[in-house]
DNA sequence: TGCAGAACGGAAGACTACGTTCCCTATAAT
DNA sequence: ATTATAGGGAACGTAGTCTTCCGTTCTGCA
């Protein structure tokens, strides 16, 4: 397959791709700021989404089901039940899919099929963590809601590109599951620590 | 003293507190929301601040000060080396400084005070740190830098009204310090969990 | 080879939202 | 009574954004 169809087809996924990127740093980014990072014209971006509201339902509901297909994977585990809860918040981190799902919450209406995924996903994350406390691997003084806030959290870190982002929200986690653990364990964290100037750059400017 | 003074006096803390609670809860609001929730007019604004501009170099000079007391404070704790970490920790969180102040980063141009003052509050946050993990009571691969923005991490939590968020950071940052502490401590949590409607709110309307 | 139409780029249109200014009123001090 | 100060809020100008529209290019097919 080549020529225009192939080109069309390329651009579905660069267009995905730079918005989801793009949304990510700036929820509230302007829609030619896709079309540039795309590289295409902002008709190709209307051609295929009758709306900006309506490309955002497209990447949250990409989001909830990818949050929903490494959340299955993770409740697919048989082995030890701490290391596929473990396996289940890196994944969560690595797919970051909070990020955008979270960040766009209020600034578009909901539709139905991604209310009922949320519902899903909300029913999944129940099932881990409740698998998880039941083998008593984890502690029993959190529910379900704090553990999607403590994701939450580490989401809300941006510091750097994204490969150091991802970095040090791994090494957040893990100081996290630390405290999480049952019984209690220290593992050595992974990744360099943050350094002032990473934090003080943000002052200068880009958000 | 009353009449048209008192009234000026009044409106001086009015403005700033009211700016505080509006742009920490939406870094990018209009000026106009700030003089409603005041209960004055854009007017009284103008004729103390010459430009938007103005008024967040104030609130984030406040907030700037606001930190360098609470660390000073702990700093000159001379009890229990853990204890006067864990209240700077906390009165971090009550001040609430981080919100503003790293939300705001990039939207205005520092001034050269608030440039001092953020040299003054990088050195404080070093000293109480270095002297943590001197008396051996603080993981030591953690940075100050790591703190900072196990900070953040607190400070990005925002769901309810302003007790319930109180509550939820200090639910957290006592979970965060149980993985900080050496040796490992295991604390009840405070405050009641999050729960699946305070997360599901946040989709209808209003981040 | 010629053609219909899909895909596209990007300027123009229409509108909103925001910072700032300005004018007028109300009140306090003299 | 008069003047100066503080304040209210409409009005203004501008900048930014979503969406539409029109002309162009290139493909697939007769």
């Amino acid at each position: 397959m080549s020529g225009r169809k192939a080109q069309a087809a390329r651009n579905d996924e660069l267009i995905l791709q730079a918005a989801r990127a793009v949304f990510t740093a700036d929820p509230g980014a302007p829609i030619a700021a896709v079309a540039e990072k795309a590289g295409v014209g902002i008709s190709a971006l209307y051609r295929r989404y009758p709306s900006k509201e309506a490309l955002l339902q497209k990447l949250c509901g990409d989001g909830l089901k990818l949050y929903i297909e490494v959340t299955e994977r993770a409740l697919a585990e048989e082995g030890d039940p701490w290391e596929a809860f473990a396996g289940y918040l890196r994944g969560i981190v690595d797919a970051d899919t909070n990020s955008l799902t979270i960040r766009l919450a209020g600034t578009f209406q909901p539709t139905e099929e991604l209310g009922r995924d949320a519902m899903r996903a909300g029913a999944l994350a129940t099932e881990i963590h409740r698998r998880t406390v039941e083998a008593g691997v984890l502690r029993p003084d959190l529910t379900t809601a704090d553990i999607a806030l403590l994701l939450e959290q580490i989401a809300s870190i941006r510091v750097g590109d994204e490969r150091r982002i991802s970095e040090l929200r791994h090494r957040y986690l893990t100081l996290m599951m630390d405290a999480l653990r049952l019984p209690p364990a220290r593992r050595e964290l992974p990744g360099p620590a943050a350094t002032d100037e990473e934090l003080s750059s943000r002052w200068w400017t880009g958000s």
